[in-house]
DNA sequence: CTGAAAGCGCTTACAG
DNA sequence: CTGAAAGCGCTTACAG
């Protein structure tokens, strides 16, 4: 199948006009070197010169050979020319795994990756790497891709400095603390925890838990969940709202109780809780239940930066990854085609609410 | 960077013991088909022609002369070897997008395919067809990469047809019903449902609810659904168990406490659910609290043909993706390297049941 | 089954 | 800045 890179479609209808007459007959669509020289009225020398480059020729006649070359299909030039435009149409997906990576995360990324790319013509590479920079190293001095998108971006990230020494373009989807060789796309997190913060505090919650997936995420600085955080508990000193943050030690329902018991130990007048997780919704909710106390009606729920698999359980926030993908394909190809050179760029997309009933209201108090 | 796949080595080290003798001096390292006739002993007319293969040369000859080519480093030698070598050290995943399809669970095959495939220095290229074959087909002729591996195979799958008409290996990770053209690897679904209904009964069960996801999946022929449910549902007949088989509308708390009410209407001596399915096992476990009853004490529940992101809520027998491809690399590695030729093969792994402690004996009726 | 030799495409010092 | 012509690598009917 003839692949869009090699755009040669004018040479492929053109007819050859000149035919070399070796005596051995009629020679029919193999244009040779005699060929071209008679088309731009030069003699084989001059051709010879202008493809081997060994010899300068002057401005037009050189042209004018290349137009001929080109017409005729010339095979030596027309091979440059494919060449110099060579890509591969593949673009690599770096997804580093991490102790703590939830690779289920992963899947909704790498398909709105793919369908976004896959518009321009383009296949995805899965880079994965335990250790490190290696990886991206190697596909681009190998050639083997045109651009790397980066996943999983960590405030402090190797990779986003790795990038300035690569010939290729890369695009971050998450916002590193150093953006200045790469294109970053991102979801606006802080955004996002001070929308969740309001939300509820104009709902009336003054006492809201921030219910948070393993420790380790934050420690290695996992971007997005630092930037939602940090935001959301700035937000609520500043609305004068009480924030008991609570990191889960796993995800069993044994984990979530404990979480849940530790939380209300801390703080008994708890109205609404903020989930940066989905798959712990249905615990939580079980283990509310368990407490006596209902969703939405005592307690309302909400889950903020929820990935591919939503539980469709709760309120959400989620992370959105069509949009954040299809804009960084769009900057990706944009940056291979040379239309923009602006590398450091930093997009932030808007979060969009996403109401399920779960957060409403603060009961008022009906006895004390 | 020097890749494996171009074996060389020999070709680099040897030094050119015949070399042309041009009038305009002495030309090295380069050999031309002079030399190579002169090493071999013949005329330049017969090197031409092994080259060319227009002319049928003795069989000693022609070796003679091709030891002599590769010896001198004769570049169309050289490079016919190295095309017929050449591989990309890439291998497709063919994952495809349907309605149902639940992208997260892709995730741990995506991972465990590209860390099997890793070990080999190969990367993975997505390949996502809502369509069809295309795709097969396009990666196969325009040699991107070196085999496919199926995913989400259907009981009638196309793909699987598709096989025989490529040139390149293709292993299937899952069973269609048609496997002569295809290396299959899957877990045994079938000995999966039995053993789940096994367990269940043993430990005093005769009324289990099976609680699928929504309906489509087993339509479409998503070949382990049926397996396990086909599987299951026969041994349950066997045994004397009453199944009640649910499917789920959906996965949000109304969709769950939809289904679980509607089986209990109908069987309200169920006492073990098996859920064929991860994430609705939060929702359950909520839902049965709802109507007063816990889990273990009153009902026994069970996880099975679970994906990657397991809930750890319940029981598991878990789809265990990594054992699944390890193996599937193993074999598309083999077939690469031409250490097997067996198309048609079928492995079925067993699967492994953890235990964690949600299915327990029945409870007799205390009263009644 | 193979070689001697004519011929072609292309390169390149030489000439202007 | 370019051409005529010698020469090289390779191919291929022709001959044996």
């Amino acid at each position: 199948m003839w692949r869009a890179c090699c755009n040669l479609d004018k040479l492929e209808t053109l007819t050859l006009t000149h035919l070399s007459a070796s005596n051995d007959g009629i020679e029919v669509g193999v244009a040779g070197i005699k060929d071209v020289a008679a088309r731009a009225g030069v003699s084989i020398s001059t051709v010879s010169y202008v493809v081997s480059g060994k010899r300068k020729i002057k401005d037009e006649t050189r042209e004018r050979i290349y137009q001929a070359a080109l017409e005729l299909g010339y095979a030596p030039v027309v091979n440059a020319v494919n060449e110099s435009k060579h890509c591969t149409h593949v673009l690599a997906v770096s997804s580093p795994l991490r102790p703590y990576t939830d690779v289920s995360n992963y899947a909704a990324f790498f398909f709105a990756l793919a369908t976004a790319a896959k518009k321009y013509g383009y296949d995805l590479l899965l880079l994965m790497h335990e250790a490190g920079d290696h990886e991206m190293q190697r596909v681009a001095e190998d050639r083997i891709v045109d651009g790397i998108f980066l996943l999983d971006v960590l405030l402090s990230d190797s990779r986003t400095e790795i990038a300035a020494s690569l010939n290729i373009p890369v695009v971050s989807i998450g916002c590193a603390n150093n953006t200045s060789a790469v294109y970053s796309v991102d979801l606006d997190f802080a955004g996002m925890g001070r929308e969740a913060i309001e939300k509820a505090y104009l709902l009336g919650h003054r006492h809201i838990m921030l219910y948070c997936p393993g420790r380790h995420a934050f420690i290695e600085g996992s971007n997005f969940l630092v930037r939602f955080t940090d935001a959301a508990m700035q937000r609520a000193e500043e609305l004068g709202v009480t924030v008991t943050r609570k990191f889960a030690p796993g995800k069993t329902i044994d984990d979530v109780n404990l979480t849940i018991d530790e939380a209300f130990g801390e703080d008994p007048q708890i109205s609404a809780i903020i989930c940066e997780e989905s798959v712990s919704v249905g615990a939580i909710i079980a283990s509310l239940n368990r407490r006596g106390l209902r969703v939405p009606e005592d307690i309302s729920l909400m889950a903020a930066c929820v990935g591919g698999s939503s539980s469709r359980l709760a309120d959400e926030l989620p992370m959105n990854p069509n949009a954040v993908c299809e804009r960084a394909v769009e900057i990706m190809i944009a940056a291979l085609r040379g239309e923009r050179h602006d590398v450091g760029y930093v997009e932030l997309l808007p979060a969009e609410y996403h109401a399920r009933g779960t957060m409403i209201a603060r009961k008022l108090p009906t006895r004390n």
